[in-house]
RNA sequence: GGGUGCGUAGCUCAGCGGUAGAGCACUGCCUCGACACGGCAGGGGUCACAGGUUCAAAUCCUGUCGCACCCA
């Protein structure tokens, strides 16, 4: 039986994960232990990002590997309805076809979105199925379900009726061009160059007092002009009034440490319904807000006549203009200023006074910090921790209506006198109108829709079909371990565990494991237009999911951002190849998989030595997962199964496949077993080749995925036939290291005598006779307790072991004494400075004993070294 | 301005108190029947800089310089 050339994963990964789904491999199978993971819900409008790659195929690893280790598991998938994107989405359709939103009225156009949503609403989950991701799909949830909405309304109805949501008027985010409140998730800071206007304020005929702003348009809506208290330029103007310029108001002039002295002119105009900062200190110093806005940023009536139904910028140029033909303007300096954009309008962001719903971020916010600092809910890494304190404790009112149509509406009915009704139903909030008017009354619903965020807010319970007590809510929640970016630990991490705690009295995770971010090879951002976007559609395609996966996995390193470049990738491909190859190799050999191999009954110490270092690896595997290293799991998988088992462990076997010795059968029987349990360690990373490779080894139609890692023993003498090993190891590099620096090809064979007074060791090595002289190319091969002098041989030395190698014509007999010369420079250097620590007494005094004996052992080592060193450049001198 | 990280081999990064590691790249040799997406061997780093703590510092502390990100 031989393998095809390579693993072909365009024409299998799509039938390898239909079969897996369509055999229900992704449910929960029913087990003492649980482990659950809420997918963070991607946009139902998205489409595959890296970033989309790099998180779930996180998720995968680690919900693949805890089902393989027997725990009943459930991955929750579904998509959030992403409000505004996909409003925006069938708008732009409906206006291809020419029909406007409002033509169409509200409940058509959500019609047309839930049209919208059947065609093209499967595209992101069916992207993340080409990845691999073995999430339950049957229980696939999507935030405008029946159930996800009965959640949303019965929290928003119980947090209104405990005083955390109300309604208020503050400043919001506000998008003038799609005319909705925005979250601070959805702005974008830009940086860019912009102005400093001077404007002189008059005080009276000889004084007047100088502000700096950005936007002379907001100038219209000062209230007021504040200057640091101490200021001593400004001091005497505290509680005195100016003229607001262009207008025919006065504004008072007030002490505020707002007021920067070091920045601009050191007084700064105040503008309390247009700037965040000016807002707070309006509310401070009791200031007047004056709106000088409409809700598509062009001026109102409470500004002077001539500017009024003017567009800001439009606005901004007049009022210089003005300024300057008073003598009013001072200076215009440039500078670098970041302004906000709205990321889905591309327009500035206009800080806007309007009524809307808040949920009271400060209450909730107490339980999850409390969770979080009873280690109740850990962050991975710990750092974390900081950043998620640091924003939940300066938590603001969190404004959750947005003014559009696709979304939850709000729960909430207005009388004909704006006297509000909150309540699960029109029907019951009737009934209280009824109460409350004593009569039937009209109630028309709140027209503004709930943030996208706050029904995702309850995904951690609501997809568990919360308020049921469904047995998935009872066994899953609390999730074991969310996994997300760092970038939403505030806007979503933060929201979720506020509503877990209230509602299920319990923070929704036990861990929070914070990856890094994707960046280009510069380690930049990746965006359109930057043009350094990699789409993992275009690497899937090229390379494979097991292969991207892999990369990704091997490139999470701790830090902050992880680098792709493509030639990472095809590096990587070269691995996924490999392990191909190994399985031809095996299978080319007629190896037979024996599932109930006894690992203790093994003999053959190549045999133990393998399944010794599969156990190690397995517990370093282990220990990685548990700690999220997934960098190190790579690292360890790759070393494990390229240098160890192909490098070393097959070219052992090799002898014994072509001859027929003794051990043959037995390392057949143990080279695919281990092989099989390679498979099942890397099927988590890479699913798709290990489930193939997997088929052709088992035959009973079962799937790798629903395996079991296999438990196995192994008894004491594994262990010394891991330390022979790795001395044989040790002998085969020297002797190799040899042949190239005296260059000496392969072609010539050479003879070679081992003398060790370690009788066992000797014989362990008489054991390996064949394999020596394969791997070393050798003629003669003898074995001694004592070494013998042989005139004109080389002499090697590896530890106690001494290699004799008769060689007549050794090139360049100078040379190779210089660089032996060099190399015992270094060493009795070394010897000397491991001399001189353990002659020092407060050495001696403070360390620890281990690294004294670890010392002292190097110190006897470099020394033999040293005397090997002087007798093979005796033996060439000879 | 405030905060959080980071500066270690040509590149990307591990290591975070006991004599510097990996992958890729590089150099030399090798068509030895799994694999040239391969094998064997090798070169390459005063661990940003300056002080300090310690028997011992890339690793801890302080400062300087440079870079990145987040919040104003």
């Amino acid at each position: 039986m031989s393998l095809e050339k390579q693993f072909d994963f365009k024409k299998l990964e799509h039938s390898i994960y239909k079969n897996w789904e369509e055999s229900g491999c992704f449910k929960p199978v029913k087990n003492s232990d649980t482990y659950c993971i809420m997918m963070p819900p991607p946009n139902v409008t998205g489409s595959l990002h890296m970033g989309h790659a790099l998180t779930f195929t996180i998720q995968d690893i680690l919900i693949r590997y805890n089902r393989m280790k027997g725990k009943e598991v459930l991955w929750q998938a579904g998509t959030d309805h992403a409000g505004i994107a996909t409003q925006m989405v069938v708008e732009r359709e409906l206006q291809r076809k020419n029909i406007d939103r409002k033509d169409l009225g509200r409940e058509k156009f959500i019609e047309k979105v839930w049209e919208w949503k059947k065609v093209s609403g499967d595209k992101i989950s069916n992207q993340l199925r080409r990845l691999g991701s073995s999430a339950d799909w049957s229980r696939e949830r999507f935030t405008m379900d029946e159930g996800l909405s009965t959640a949303v309304k019965k929290v928003f109805v119980e947090l209104y009726n405990d005083n955390i949501i109300y309604k208020d008027k503050r400043l919001v985010n506000w998008d003038p061009k799609l005319l909705t409140a925005v979250s601070d998730l959805e702005v974008d800071q830009r940086e860019q160059e912009g102005h400093l206007w001077h404007i002189k304020y008059p005080i009276d005929n000889d004084n007047f007092i100088t502000v700096a702003t950005t936007r002379p348009e907001t100038m219209l809506g000062d209230t007021a002009v504040a200057v640091h208290p101490k200021d001593e330029r400004y001091k005497k103007y505290i509680g005195q009034h100016c003229n607001l310029p262009l207008t025919d108001r006065k504004v008072e002039i007030i002490g505020d440490e707002y007021a920067d002295p070091e920045k601009g002119s050191g007084a700064v105009k105040i503008t309390p319904a247009h700037d965040f900062n000016d807002f707070e200190i309006g509310k401070k110093n009791n200031l007047e807000f004056i709106n000088i806005f409409d809700k598509q940023a062009k001026l109102n009536e409470n500004v002077p006549n001539r500017f009024q139904g003017m567009d800001r910028y439009e606005a901004r140029n007049k009022i210089l203009k003005e300024l300057k033909s008073l003598d009013l303007l001072i200076k215009e300096e440039n500078q670098i200023m970041v302004v906000p954009y709205g990321d889905r309008s591309g327009v500035v962001i206009e800080p806007w006074l309007t009524d809307q719903w808040f949920c009271d971020a400060k209450r909730l916010s107490i339980d999850p910090i409390k969770s979080v600092k009873n280690e109740k809910t850990k962050f991975v890494p710990k750092q974390w921790e900081k950043t998620f304190f640091n924003w939940m404790e300066n938590i603001q009112p969190w404004c959750i209506s947005r003014q559009l149509w696709w979304g939850h509406q709000i729960p909430a009915w207005y009388g004909p006198d704006r006297k509000v009704f909150v309540a699960l139903s029109k029907e019951e909030a009737t009934k209280q109108a009824i109460t409350f008017y004593k009569k039937e009354t009209k109630l028309t619903q709140e027209v503004d829709v709930l943030d996208t965020w706050f029904s995702s807010a309850l995904w951690t319970f609501s997809t568990l079909d919360w308020p049921k007590k469904s047995y998935e809510l009872e066994r899953f929640y609390p999730g074991n371990v969310l996994v997300t970016g760092f970038d939403i630990i505030f806007f979503w991490v933060a929201r979720m565990m506020m509503m877990g705690s209230y509602f299920m009295k319990e923070t929704p995770f036990k861990e929070v494991y914070i990856h890094p971010l994707i960046r280009d090879e510069k380690g930049q951002k990746m965006s359109k237009s930057k043009g350094n976007i990699i789409d993992p559609l275009e690497l899937l395609d090229k390379y494979g999911a097991d292969t991207l996966r892999f990369t990704l996995t091997a490139l999470l390193n701790p830090g902050r951002d992880v680098k792709l470049s493509e030639s990472r990738i095809k590096g990587y491909k070269s691995f996924t190849n490999k392990i191909w190859n190994a399985a031809n190799f095996l299978f080319l050999n007629d190896c037979k998989f024996d599932n109930n191999l006894n690992t203790s009954s093994i003999q053959h110490s190549l045999n133990q030595w393998i399944i010794n270092e599969l156990s190690l690896t397995f517990k370093l595997i282990q220990e990685y997962i548990s700690k999220y290293l997934f960098h190190e799991i790579a690292n360890v998988m790759y070393h494990f199964i390229w240098h160890t088992y192909c490098d070393w462990y097959i070219e052992f076997a090799k002898i014994h496949f072509q001859n027929s010795s003794k051990e043959t059968e037995e390392t057949k029987k143990v080279a695919i077993w281990v092989f099989v349990q390679i498979l099942k360690m890397a099927h988590p990373i890479m699913p798709f080749i290990t489930e193939r490779l997997w088929s052709f080894i088992n035959k009973d139609s079962s799937f790798l995925m629903n395996e079991l890692f296999t438990k196995f023993q192994i008894n004491n003498q594994f262990n010394a036939s891991q330390i022979y090993f790795k001395k044989l190891i040790q002998v085969i590099s020297t002797v190799r290291n040899f042949r190239s620096e005296l260059n000496v090809p392969y072609k010539e064979l050479i003879d070679i005598n081992f003398s060790n007074n370690d009788k066992d060791f000797i014989k362990f090595l008489h054991s390996y006779e064949n394999e020596l002289k394969r791997l070393l190319k050798l003629n003669r091969i003898s074995f001694e307790e004592k070494s013998n002098k042989i005139i004109g041989a080389a002499y090697l030395v590896v530890e106690k072991t001494t290699l004799t190698i008769p060689l007549k014509n050794i090139v360049d007999a100078k040379k190779e004494i210089e660089k032996l010369q060099i190399k015992k420079q270094k060493e009795i250097s070394n010897f000397n400075k491991l001399e001189n620590k353990l002659k020092n007494s407060a050495f001696m005094n403070n360390a620890s004993e281990e690294v004294i004996e670890k010392f002292k052992k190097q110190s006897i080592d470099i020394k033999s070294s040293i005397e090997k060193i002087d007798q093979i450049i005796d033996t060439i001198n000879r």
